[in-house]
DNA sequence: GAGAATAGTAAAGGATGCTTGTCATTCTGA
DNA sequence: TCAGAATGACAAGCATCCTTTACTATTCTC
């Protein structure tokens, strides 16, 4: 599942341990998740996405929701 | 997690058996998500949201969102 | 009452998520 | 240039998700 979390992370300069820090895993789980390793659980998907302010379709991607959506 | 699974099937009169099979899924997993023994995975999430024409923050809510929501 | 449909639960096993620890590589700045 | 920070990746182990199979209880319909 495509996700956006490598970008919502530099635009706020924050590395992935600052980022694992924020959401309370390791880092390890930051960078597989990033890297596509493997997705997050539904409970940790909501902690990313209200750590953005976001909503969870805003930062994950099904690849059937993957058409041509803004920039 | 809380979620509107049970609500929404029983709104559409779908069966355990019946929902299972939209998502491709077990009978007792749709069983276990609604009596909230366990959360669905992150991508099985996103099929219960598109199933139901609803976002993922619609249909399960994390326990910090849980305060005055309208109906 | 018999049989079917629905729902709840359990056990066992495979798949996936998350951890700590470790190593290699690349980036960055003094 | 070189040290430390940052990143990517892997392994082992535990937790969680999801499966199949099976059993039970309830309700409904004939």
């Amino acid at each position: 599942m495509e996700n956006r979390l490598r970008v919502l992370r530099a635009e706020r300069s924050w590395s992935q341990q600052d980022l694992a820090e924020r959401l309370e895993v390791s880092r390890q789980s930051v960078n597989a998740i990033e890297t596509g390793r493997y997705d997050p659980s539904l409970p940790l998907a909501f902690r990313i996405a209200e750590l953005f302010g976001l909503t969870i379709e805003d930062v994950f991607e099904s690849p059937s929701r993957r058409s041509s959506k803004a920039i």
